[in-house]
DNA sequence: CCTCTCATGTAAGCAGTTACATGATTTC
DNA sequence: GAAATCATGTAACTGCTTACATGAGAGG
């Protein structure tokens, strides 16, 4: 299933849960502490989805149980068929890129506010984006980014966290100042003169009646 | 619906629609041609999901058929109930943050890969991006950004997307460079150490048998 | 014994994708 | 009159979320 003639559906959070059992082997709960801090920004999952695709995995032979315990425990640990398959998905398949940004949606309907709301909504943009920095930066000092392959890696997506957020507050800094512009307020008086426009328009159209 | 006591589900989709309303009437044909161009990397739309929600957003009496023109054509308008709506997701609704970014979720598990295929992934993602902030660079250059409210704004966005792009091409490139610093070859080193550990224990193991 | 943590699962429903269906109008 | 474009919709399916259900073991 999933792989048919070539067409491949996304489904990342197969390779996510794959991903992880290709380090250690763990069980659904441990899977999902994992899911609920180190990816939470990244990939985020549910309970109910870890605890499905476990299942699926073990349908598709690309994980196995390989050990039972108490409270009815079930330990996973990736296959060679689930290591080829990560593999292939690491290397073959494109990634797709950040998709969804309802911040960024809000940005293009702003016109509806007044130049004040909008500026503020901004202006929290550029706060929540600096609180974000903040706790990605209070990771990287406490962390200690000793020798493990985990570490290499999770620092080098720390540091993503760590610009995009530098990069979103300096963003909506300078969106803020750019509602204040000789343009916007340009954009503003054409809109305001079309308006007047329209509603002289209609008044004529009323006295004609 | 979808309002029930405070309770307000996320549906984005729903206030991109009444966005796009909110600036001028349309149908959904032309609302489609705005998704695949404008909001194609921030929230896009499949056509059926547009034509189902404005049968929704009818329903809602959030929009309303305003004309209906040739081939079955109708065109919608924002209600003054609609734009309050609006208002109150840009003012109110907390912006969540971009979400499952597949790109960067492969970085965690690129310990699976060699130095070298995973070099090479990254440097890819960075020429990804940099394709990528060529082509808002063509778009920033080309088109007029005259006094019109949609352009201001549009222009902000626009920005986001040279931002973003930079900085994951910057990112990028450090990353690939971060796998041949010290603190990699030694957390590589530590692994296999362990793993000719393990293979040792494993030896042994046999030859008590 | 009681509570907390560990541990796995099911069911209902919403959001999003893909594919299919249908027909009117314009353009060449 | 054929092809392209305009225009709206339905059906099936996958992915994700929320809420519910159940129970075993550990620690006070």
């Amino acid at each position: 299933m999933s792989i048919v003639e070539g067409k491949v559906a996304v489904m990342s959070l197969r390779h996510a849960v794959l991903g992880l059992l290709a380090e250690s082997p763990a069980s659904g709960y441990d899977l999902m502490k994992t899911f609920d801090v180190s990816l939470a920004h990244v990939w985020p999952a549910t309970q109910s989805q870890v605890y499905g695709e476990l299942n699926k995995l073990t349908d598709a032979q690309l994980i196995e149980v390989v050990a039972h315990g108490p409270r009815g425990r079930k330990e996973y640990a990736i296959t060679k068929a689930g290591r080829a398959e990560l593999h292939r998905w690491l290397i073959e398949v494109e990634p797709t890129g950040p998709q969804r940004h309802d911040g960024l949606l809000r940005v293009f309907f702003l016109g509806v506010l007044t130049p004040l709301e909008a500026r503020t909504f901004l202006l929290q943009q550029a706060e929540r984006a600096a609180r974000a920095h903040a706790l990605y930066q209070e990771v990287a000092d406490s962390s200690d980014w000793d020798e493990e392959m985990v570490a290499v890696y999770g620092r080098i997506a720390l540091e993503f966290g760590l610009r995009q957020t530098a990069m979103m507050e300096g963003w909506a800094k300078w969106a803020a100042e750019e509602i204040n512009s000789d343009r916007a307020r340009r954009a503003r008086d054409a809109v305001k003169e079309q308006e007047e426009k329209a509603e002289e328009q209609r008044r004529e159209m009323q006295e004609q009646e």
